[in-house]
RNA sequence: GGCAUCGUGGCCGAGUGGCUAGGCAGAGCUCUGCAAAAGCUUGUACAGCGGUUCGAAUCCGCUCGAUGCCUCCA
C-alpha cells in the first residue's frame, strides 16, 4: 500500500501515492455528457479509472469515486448562436431535453455494465448542482476574478494569471494563447478572448434555463466539476481524472477557479488517460471516425467483419498502458481474443489439475511481481504478461512436467482470482450465448454416435457427422478425453 | 504557428543506461484415425544522424515522421 506509484499529470512524472486522509482516496473523475451514446474511446477512459478503483480498494483503501454525468450541453464550436447541445437535439426530435438526458443516462450505464465495470460511489449530475455553481461564481466574482456582462459571467484569465499560474497543467503559456485562440461568434462580450464562461446567458429560445442573480442563464462547462468535486470531495482531494482531451482547457480551468475561491491548489494528482483511435485517428463523436459499444457487440458496424465480447475488448484495452494511444484495428482485436480464451481456459483448468509433489515456480515472487507492475503506475500490460507465466506453468502441470502442492494450488488459484476477476474485472467467457437447451441435447446425441464410430473405427460415419455439422455452421473439435462444438 | 506526447521485431504492444515483457502471426516438434484444437521450442527489434558514457534502444542535441490539444470531445 505504501510503494504505490501514479503518474501525475500536473508534474509530469511519477509520485508516490499518499492519501491525504489515511486510508481514505477521494477521487473524481469527469464524466460523459448524455446527449448521445458513449463511444468506444469514452469507454477505454472509465473502463482505465475502473481498473484503477478496484486496484485501490483492493489495497485497502476507502475509496470516494465521484464521476459526474454532464447533462447540461455546451456551446458549440460551429454554432453561431452559442446553442447548447442537449437543446439543440431536443428540438430536433420535438421532445424534452431532460428526455434525451435519461435516454442517454441509462444507455451509459448499461454499456459500463456490460464491460463489467463498477458504479462510482456518487454520480452527481451538473443539472442538480445549479445552486452550487451559482455559489461559486458569486465567490470568484468577490475574489474579483469574475465580471458580468450582459447577464453573462465570465472568468478574467489575465487578472488570475498575474497572481497564480494559468497553464501549470497543460504546460502552456497565456501569452501563446492569446495568440492561437480561434475568435468564436457569440463570444464578444469577454474582456479578452481567453476568458472562460462561468455563467451564459439564456437566450429567449433556449430551454435549459435556471434564475441566477445575472439573470435566467446556464453554467459555464467547466464550473460544474469544480463544484460537484468540491461539494463531495472538499477543497482538496486526491485524485482528478479524465482524458487527455479535457486536459485543456477543461481541467486548467478547474484548477483556475478552484484556485480562485480556495487560494489552493484542489487536487493532489491528476491522472489523464490517452486517447484511443481507429485507424490511426481520433475517435470522435463529431466526425464519422467512432464505433459504438453495442455495435463492435453485435458485429453489425461497417468498421469490423466479427463481432467481439465486451471482456474481449477490455482485455484488449488492458493490454495497453492506459497513458498510451490504443489504435483499435481488427486483427489487434483478433489477436487479443485469442489469448483472453487461451488465459480463460487455462484459469478454468487449474481447478482441475492434480495435486502431486511441489512446483519450483516462486508463487510468492510471482504474486509480489504482480503487485509490483500495479503499483507502477497501474501497469495492466505488465500484469497480463504476469499472468501467462502462470498460464504456461498449469499447462507444465497439465503436462506432468511440473508438480504442485496443495498450498501452491490455493495461493495460485487465489490470487489469479484476485487479478483477474477483481481488479482487471474481467469475466468469465459466457458460453451459453446463443444457444438453447434443446439444440444442445440433440448435438449431444449426435456426439454420441459419432464417438460410437470412431470408437467402432468407422470412419466414415464420424466425418460425416463432423461435415454436416460444419456445413450449418457447428465446428466440432476433437480433444484428448472428450469432442466439442462451438456454433457459429 | 504554439504546446505536448510518441516513433520498438511480420502485427499489437510493455520496458529500460549493461541481465533485453507478453499476446498474435510464422517456423519446427509433440499429441492425433484424419481434420482441427491444444501443448512445447524458436525471434537480440527499438525512426535517422551526431554527442555523452567503459557501455545507449534507454540520457542529450538535431533531422524526419506520427498523433493529440490550442474553448464540443473521454
Amino acid at each position: 500500500m505504501d510503494n504505490l506509484n501514479v503518474y501525475n499529470t500536473l508534474k509530469s512524472k511519477k509520485e508516490n501515492f499518499t492519501p491525504i486522509v489515511k486510508n481514505k482516496v477521494g477521487m473524481y473523475v469527469c464524466g460523459p455528457t448524455v446527449y448521445s451514446e458513449v463511444h468506444l474511446g469514452n469507454c477505454r477512459t472509465f473502463i482505465s479509472f475502473d481498473l484503477i478503483y478496484r486496484y485501490l480498494a483492493h489495497l485497502g483503501y476507502k475509496v470516494r469515486y465521484v464521476r459526474n454525468i454532464t447533462d447540461v450541453g455546451h456551446i458549440e464550436n460551429d454554432d453561431d448562436l452559442g446553442e447548447d447541445k442537449i437543446n439543440k437535439k431536443a428540438r430536433l426530435e420535438k421532445i424534452e431535453p431532460m428526455e434525451i438526458v435519461q435516454r442517454f443516462t441509462v444507455d451509459f450505464h448499461d454499456t459500463m455494465k456490460q464491460f463489467n465495470t463498477l458504479s462510482p460511489t456518487i454520480e452527481p449530475t451538473a443539472t442538480g448542482h445549479i445552486i452550487e455553481q451559482i455559489e461559486l461564481i458569486k465567490k470568484i466574482i468577490k475574489a474579483g476574478i469574475g465580471y458580468e456582462i450582459n447577464g453573462s459571467v465570465y472568468f478574467d484569465v489575465h487578472k488570475f494569471n498575474k497572481t497564480s499560474n494559468y497553464g501549470k497543467l497543460s504546460k502552456r503559456k497565456l501569452e501563446h494563447l492569446i495568440n492561437n485562440t480561434r475568435s468564436l461568434d457569440g463570444q464578444n462580450d469577454k474582456n479578452n478572448p481567453e476568458d472562460f464562461a462561468l455563467w451564459k446567458k439564456a437566450e429567449p429560445e433556449h430551454i435549459m434555463r435556471w434564475p441566477s442573480p445575472w439573470g435566467d442563464g446556464f453554467p459555464g462547462w467547466h464550473l460544474e466539476c469544480t463544484a460537484m468535486s468540491s461539494k463531495y470531495l472538499g477543497d482538496r482531494f486526491d485524485i482528478h481524472g479524465g482524458g487527455l482531451d479535457l486536459k485543456f482547457p477543461h481541467h486548467e480551468c478547474e484548477i483556475a477557479q478552484a484556485e480562485c475561491i480556495n487560494s489552493k491548489s484542489p487536487v493532489n494528482f491528476w491522472i489523464h488517460t490517452n486517447m484511443m483511435t481507429l485507424n490511426g485517428k481520433k475517435m470522435s463523436k463529431s466526425t464519422d471516425n467512432n464505433i459504438l459499444p453495442k455495435d463492435l457487440f453485435s458485429g453489425k458496424n461497417d468498421k469490423f467483419k466479427n463481432a467481439f465480447s465486451p471482456s474481449v475488448i477490455k482485455f484488449y484495452f488492458f493490454q495497453a498502458h492506459y497513458r498510451s494511444i490504443l489504435d483499435l484495428t481488427e486483427s489487434a482485436l483478433l489477436s487479443s481474443e485469442k489469448g483472453y480464451n487461451k488465459l480463460m481456459e487455462s484459469i478454468q483448468d487449474i481447478y482441475d489439475i492434480k495435486i502431486d509433489g511441489e512446483s519450483t515456480f516462486n508463487i510468492n515472487q510471482w504474486i509480489q511481481e504482480c503487485y509490483g507492475a500495479m503499483n507502477d503506475d497501474f501497469n495492466s500490460p505488465i500484469l497480463i504478461a504476469k499472468l501467462f507465466e502462470v498460464v504456461k506453468l498449469i499447462n507444465s502441470i497439465k503436462d506432468g512436467k511440473e508438480g504442485v502442492s496443495k498450498k501452491q494450488k490455493d495461493l495460485l488459484t487465489k490470487y489469479l482470482n484476485i487479478f483477474v476477476f477483481e481488479i482487471l474485472g474481467l469475466t468469465k467467457p459466457d458460453k451459453t450465448e446463443n444457444k438453447d437447451s434443446m439444440l444442445e441435447n440433440i448435438l449431444e446425441i449426435l456426439l454420441k454416435i459419432r464417438n460410437k464410430a470412431r470408437k467402432d473405427k468407422d470412419f466414415e460415419t464420424a466425418d460425416l457427422i463432423r461435415n454436416e455439422l460444419n456445413s450449418i455452421g457447428i465446428n466440432l473439435e476433437d480433444k484428448k478425453d472428450k469432442s466439442n462444438f462451438n456454433i457459429n
